[in-house]
RNA sequence: GCCGGAGUGGCGGAACUGGAAGACGCGCCGGUCUCAAAAACCGGUAGUGGAAACACUGUAAGGGUUCGACUCCCUUCUCCGGCACCA
């Protein structure tokens, strides 16, 4: 590879110029505004490739720039360096999970490190050591002593071949999102973080966060999935019990003909136990249940149910309505019983059609009345309240909301609001993974550890092999302990927790790193946050950051810190595609940054990353592209060789150079500090670039008479360059502006400020339509009037011919735009 | 099924609030320099017709609003992402 200029020697020299003049450390007393910029700390997996470095480059483009806007910059980077990769690696090639993934961040860190990308390095956390982990378990204990922890047996993903619980997130499509290996159910003693306390609060304050992306509202939105309803007591005939159900559709209560329960309905047994068909009645729910959640979805339209025997009534008809049980009724969301409206709702109507079980019409199509027998489906949309007593004739929505305070004030119902998050299961059955700070007492059964026995070391000499259990469970010295209130024997929680707890408060750490008296100093933390932005990727728009959220409102409930929300500003990058699918090493397709750089430098490699495309959308990698972004450098490097201060340039081309870089320097400060577009950033300073060197081949041709010595404009031309180049590709940035003559370093030199005055244009080009079609340009001068536009406009040959044998009927003038001529 | 996002040259992508479609880059073609090649520099490059001036067509498809639509509205198709028997 022929090098058109010396990249391999200028970025390591000013690779380590930033490093030693700390070009990158937070300023703890300066007078200068904060600015928090983050990056989402990255699990240490084997080694970075391309499309990682997205989200790093993007985020040093914007330190970068807010240092030279006089900021008083963070940028800190850490690891999320627990997890299973690691330890499944461990198994694999029988190496600690500590070493490999001290290793790991070892290659990582020395990759972000020729990249150019500047962190405050001082600031490091990393998640698996105990000077960090310490402060994870004293989380657990904040929300354990707030009552936000609580311990459940709950069904859960089992996944035989990584022998651990995985989140529902970690399945997909009934497989283990790591092995694909199929899930099985299982039950197990679990810890919850009691996340639905907060899920009003979660929600609303989404209001709050207007520099987020929609979609990722929206996704968090979806998530917490806010239902309102009606929740209803059916009384169970030959009985004193109720059995309750809520519906989002109270509406359509008289069209309930009948209910079901969901088969592990807990008030199944009482029902039916003096019912003669109750053996075939548990046979149903046993053979149901003993399918998995997933196959039970996976067979989505299969709907089977049995009738228990018998009856409720519907509180507003009073009449009797068989009582069923059916697989398509899930115990987890509502209180496991709905009312059946089949009329109105697709899966009911399915139903009552296999079982023969009546369907009653009660909203009707206002305008095309339905007429029962010929219903294909369930009729959902809105309608004419009907068949329901009182309230006929009202629109269904008038009806529900009569319908829902009717029955609260005759005790029938309560409206009620539902939600479909769940709560934070925490524990993992894994060893690579902070522990939970919990022992197990004879006599005082559950206790917390104490504060200032933390941290629960992670034991180092243990078999980690799964074999079905907690592997810490094996570690004797680690599981026998003492109880801290009675100092009698106990035993230690032997799972661990869940690496989003580690990863759900790091930016507060970063603050106070070495910190061994508190996680964080609530002082600086207020000072310092909400992040001023954060930048990650849009895979994790809903766990890792509603978590985040979650915690940093249950420390602000505790006093711990000031403010609602963690990040103020959300850039979320899209994905690197190669290929035609994601770049990552299972599919092959992973572009190392490594020999690139080697290749072309950093700046190349950095520069065409970043004039892939619009940051916030997925981007194919070209490797021909880099090459384009490589002879774009080699351009400036010689442009800042060829054309010395003495350039002559002709009079006439001096203002429009002159406009041109104050256009660029607006251009380029427009994305910075909008939506980061900074390919079209990169884009305006190629223009500017040909413009100079059009300058020069005219420099050639012209006469001398006609040039004056204008080394300023020229100058000023590229020094833009150089300057608005600088948070791109910094390293030749630095070194061109040394050579240019200025000391002291570029990122010190403040962002430049476009002169209006020189944009003011004296001519502007009109555009000249006729009916909308582009027929001519014209050049007038920019403060021409109406009028003496009109008629220049139809004074023009052109426009004449267009004109000639028709009739104006019309004509539209945008200032300093365009004429349209309407004939 | 529901909720988002997208669809523009051979390719990646521009076009700010409805006002020049295709900036910039890749690729390709031609030229300058050279014995030659590479590199570099200059020029061309949506399609059709034309020697050219220029004309017509063109932003997934169809329709609409408007003096004017990639941009707004309606219908349809395709792709990507999220949720999904949520009562």
């Amino acid at each position: 590879m022929k090098k058109n200029y010396p990249f391999d020697k200028i970025e390591p020299k000013w690779q380590k110029y930033w490093r030693k003049s700390g070009l990158f450390r937070m300023a703890p007393g300066s007078k200068k505004p904060k600015y928090y910029c983050l990056m989402m700390f990255p699990y240490p997996s084997a080694a970075l490739h391309v499309g990682h470095g997205r989200n790093y480059i993007i985020g040093d483009v914007v330190a970068r720039y807010k240092l030279m806007k006089n900021f008083n910059v963070l940028t800190p980077m850490g690891w999320d360096a627990f997890g299973l990769p690691a330890e499944n690696a461990a198994i694999k090639n029988n190496i600690h999970p500590k070493e490999s993934t001290m290793r790991n961040i070892a290659t990582m860190k020395r990759q972000m490190y020729e990249w150019g990308v500047g962190y405050d390095w001082d600031r490091e956390v990393t998640s698996c050591l105990p000077d960090y982990y310490r402060w994870t378990q004293w989380l657990f204990l904040k929300l354990y002593q707030k009552g936000l922890c609580y311990r459940k047996k709950a069904a859960v993903n089992w996944c035989p071949s990584c022998k651990t619980v995985l989140a529902n997130e970690q399945v997909i499509e009934d497989k283990c999102e790591r092995c694909e290996t199929k899930i099985v159910e299982k039950e197990l003693e679990q810890w919850f973080f009691k996340i639905t306390d907060y899920a009003e609060r979660l929600l609303d304050d989404l209001r709050l966060l207007k520099d987020w992306p929609e979609r990722v509202k929206i996704m968090q939105k979806n998530w917490i999935g806010k239902s309102k309803g009606v929740q209803i007591n059916f009384p169970v005939v030959d009985s004193k019990t109720t059995l309750s159900c809520f519906t989002t559709r109270v509406d359509t209560i008289y069209g309930a003909t009948y209910m079901v329960m969901a088969p592990e309905h807990p008030g199944i047994e009482k029902l039916v136990k003096d019912i003669v068909i109750k053996n075939k009645v548990y046979k149903f729910t046993e053979q149901i249940k003993s399918q998995s959640k997933i196959e039970r979805s996976s067979l989505e339209i299969e709907k089977k149910g049995i009738f228990t025997g018998r009856y409720v009534i519907n509180p507003m008809t009073g009449e009797q309505i068989p009582l069923w049980i059916a697989n398509y009724v899930l115990m987890e969301y509502g209180t496991g019983a709905v009312m059946a409206v089949p009329a109105h709702d697709q899966r009911d109507f399915e139903f009552a059609k296999k079982y023969n079980l009546p369907i009653k019409l009660v909203i009707d199509n206002a305008g095309d009345a339905i007429k029962i027998g010929l219903m294909k489906k369930a009729y959902i949309e809105k309608g004419i309240m009907v068949n329901s007593g009182e309230f006929n004739n009202l629109t269904n929505k008038e009806g529900m909301e009569k319908i829902a305070d009717y029955m609260e004030a005759n005790n029938i119902g309560k409206k009620t609001v539902r939600y479909r998050l769940k709560d934070w299961l925490v524990s993992r059955q894994r060893y690579w993974g902070a522990p939970i700070p919990v022992v197990y007492c004879r006599s005082c059964g559950i206790v917390t550890v104490p504060e200032d026995e933390l941290p629960v070391l992670l034991p180092e000499n243990i078999d980690f092999n799964p074999r079905g259990e907690s592997p810490l469970k094996k570690g004797k010295d680690f599981l026998n302990t003492t109880c801290p209130e009675c100092k009698g024997q106990a035993v230690r929680e032997a799972d661990t927790m869940d690496t989003f707890v580690d990863s759900s408060w790091y930016f507060l750490r970063y603050l106070t790193p070495h910190n061994a008296r508190q996680a964080f100093d609530s002082k600086l933390v207020n000072t310092w946050l909400p992040v001023d932005q954060y930048i990650g990727g849009v895979e994790h728009a809903i766990l890792h950051l509603l978590y985040s959220r979650f915690v940093v409102k249950v420390l602000c409930d505790l006093g711990l810190v000031g403010f609602q929300e963690p990040f103020e500003s959300l850039f979320t990058q899209g994905m690197i595609i190669k290929n035609g699918a994601k770049m990552s090493k299972s599919k092959g397709n992973v572009v190392s940054p490594d020999k690139l750089i080697a290749d072309y430098g950093a700046d190349t490699v950095r520069l065409y990353t970043l004039f892939i495309g619009p940051p916030e959308k997925d981007a194919e990698w070209n490797d021909k592209g880099v090459e384009g972004t490589y002879r774009f450098l080699s351009r400036i490097w010689r442009m800042i060789e060829q054309i010395p201060n003495k350039t002559q340039i002709p009079n006439s081309k001096i203002q429009g150079l002159k406009r041109k870089t104050h256009q660029t320097i607006k251009k380029v400060t427009e994305d910075m500090e909008g939506d980061f577009h900074f390919n079209t950033a990169i884009s305006a300073i190629m223009e500017l670039v040909n413009e100079i060197y059009k300058l020069q081949a005219v420099n050639k041709l012209i006469e001398p008479e006609a040039c004056s010595l204008q080394p300023e404009a020229i100058r000023e031309a590229v020094e833009a360059v150089v300057v608005l180049l600088s948070p791109f590709a910094p390293h030749i940035a630095e070194e061109l502006w040394q050579r240019l003559g200025h000391k002291g370093g570029i990122f010190k030199t403040n962002w430049p400020e476009y002169d209006p005055g020189v944009l003011k244009m004296e001519k502007v080009t009109i555009i000249v339509q006729i009916n909308g079609k582009l027929r001519q340009r014209l050049k007038v001068a920019s403060n021409i009037g109406e009028d003496a536009l009109k008629k220049e406009v139809l004074e023009d040959e052109r426009i004449k011919e267009w004109v000639k044998d028709k009739s104006v009927k019309k004509m539209i003038v945008i200032p300093k735009k365009l004429v349209n001529i309407v004939v």
